[in-house]
DNA sequence: CTGAAAGCGCTAACAC
DNA sequence: GTGTTAGCGCTTTCAG
């Protein structure tokens, strides 16, 4: 085995617990004493077993993420800020990805339960009775979804949506297709409540589309009854549906965004991705993980129902009008 | 505290060992009373706690992997990989994001080291002496770079580029442009050697730019100096930059594939999202985070020196030839 | 086949 | 300030 801390109590002549608190309360052993088995721990490359730390405090020191796809850009991000701020935390992130399998998400959390002081479930695909059983095993925080009332970091979409809305119709579009993606999905919820708010209020009618696959090919398959139904602009469910949208009016010979105006959810870096003209709500994804793992680290007390809503923001890059004609106040 | 295994053992009115024997040896105990305990534990909800097992067993259940950045697509879809065969032998994914430092490398490795079987190194950003102090802290596997005699997994991306310089040397090109990522990057210095000795054999020169970020930014830097050469065609670093060079040539006024030919690394993704003709050399990520895990689940004695490669192919999106007169043989 | 007991590496009272 | 000791939850001899 390795070299654990009785190895540098004996080797500092000091006794385990002295070594220990070297490392844990290090104010409370002598500079001399704590210099020394500092030096020998180094000498000897001890590190600490956090497992069995874990053991004996109840606090682990790291972070369960549970993701449906971790090579999902969105999942990503938001495992890149959760990464980045357990870091400073001192903390290492545990992840399970799901592979969108709600089983499956039930089954890592057990399994991680125990190794982590708390889980971020994002996006979580299990339904409310599911979820409620998960309740307990260990302390968790949803990440793009509100239920069971666990504490949750949500993304203000329909705010988003609000926002594209109010552009476009600015713009004079007065028809336009929300593409939904799985219906399951709460964030998906959130934002058509979002949008049933905003359209009448901008004067456009919404067209609701959908449920379909969250992918590029989704995209794809939509678009086509997005044409037919005669809207001058879509909502896409997410970038990567955009971006199918985009190859198929490509394809079918619409130009953007002349013809078709095309807004996309989520993510920032694949619209910088794209030469195509593609509006975006920005999702601040990376902020989400890093808020979600704070919630974990300051539940000292388990606040009910504590929610915490992050900013989305309308990213223009096409500001082109519909061929309608545009609607002139004449008063 | 949670259900342990005494409250499970006291509600079957077995020992504790019992319950543990019903867990890790069934066979071991007698059907009826088996079938109780696992009843019980059912019931109770319990789940053993695997960071004590890990204590006395030595072995965590636990695989732990470093990559240089999550939200690269290169990165997750390795990790995807990790995920899914580490679940398949039910283990978990511990995973640290290294902001790509090396110093902060070397220290997640630390961290993890006792909660782990053993460590998938990504691409490590570290030089080969600071990687020669990680050797002997856990079991490692080195993915995409040879190093310090450790077995590791690597793409043969020489062959990759063989196959794009062949491919562009067919259709007439005679000088194309390489535009290399990071310095330190060992696949980099691997795909030079091929290009290096593909290009001759192919009659084509090549020209060498860089190093650029591997970034979208990169590619839009690279794509000036590419053009300044008079190449005809570019092999990016990767997709990320392919596609700001595709970006770039747009802006420009270049059009591709007529006048450019564009070639990136990578991900298979992200080149079906977009709708320029960006011919792809796949790397299999996802097989190769796979693999690394089986490495280290076998790793039962520690074969010296142990390489897996993986092959890589080329997707050809666009055949046209250059604008420059082609060779045509004569005899 | 099952139980009792000895730790795995560490921290946290409790003494000195 | 420092040492001693009793476990954390679990597996694993060693006896029955």
């Amino acid at each position: 085995m390795a070299v654990t801390i009785h190895h540098v109590a004996r080797a500092a002549e000091v006794s385990v617990s002295t070594v220990s608190r070297a490392f844990t309360v290090p104010e409370m052993v002598h500079p001399q004493t704590r210099r020394k088995v500092l030096q020998v721990a180094e000498e000897l490359g001890y590190q600490p077993n956090r497992a069995a730390r874990g053991l004996v405090t109840g606090r682990t020191g790291n972070i369960g993420v549970v993701v449906p796809d971790v090579a999902n850009p969105f999942f990503s991000a938001v495992l890149k800020g959760c990464a980045a701020r357990a870091r400073e935390a001192r903390h290492v992130v545990f992840l399970a990805d799901a592979a969108e399998d709600p089983r499956v998400e039930a089954e890592v959390v057990g399994a991680m339960a125990k190794q982590v002081d708390g889980i971020v479930l994002c996006s979580p695909r299990e339904d409310s009775a599911q979820l409620d059983r998960l309740v307990g095993i260990a302390p968790l925080v949803l990440l793009n979804r509100a239920d069971s009332g666990l504490p949750a970091v949500l993304m203000d979409s329909a705010d988003g949506v609000r926002q594209a809305v109010e552009h476009l119709g600015a713009l004079g579009h007065r028809r336009i297709a929300h593409l939904s993606g799985p219906a399951s999905s709460w964030a998906g919820e959130h934002r058509l409540r979002g949008l049933r708010a905003a359209a009448p209020a901008c004067d456009v009618e919404a067209v609701e589309l959908g449920p379909f696959p969250p992918t590029f090919q989704g995209g794809i398959q939509a678009t086509d009854l997005a044409l037919a139904r005669g809207v001058t602009a879509v909502l896409a469910f997410n970038d990567l549906m955009a971006i199918g949208v985009l190859n198929r009016l490509a394809a079918r010979g619409v130009s953007v965004p002349e013809e078709m105006s095309v807004v996309g959810f989520d993510d920032i870096e694949m619209s910088s991705m794209t030469t195509q003209p593609l509006t975006t709500v920005r999702m601040p994804m990376e902020a989400a993980g890093r808020t979600a793992v704070d919630l974990l680290l300051d539940e000292q007390q388990p606040g009910p129902q504590l929610q915490r809503w992050l900013p989305t923001q309308l990213i223009v890059r096409s500001t082109t009008a519909p061929r309608m004609p545009v609607p002139v106040a004449t008063r």
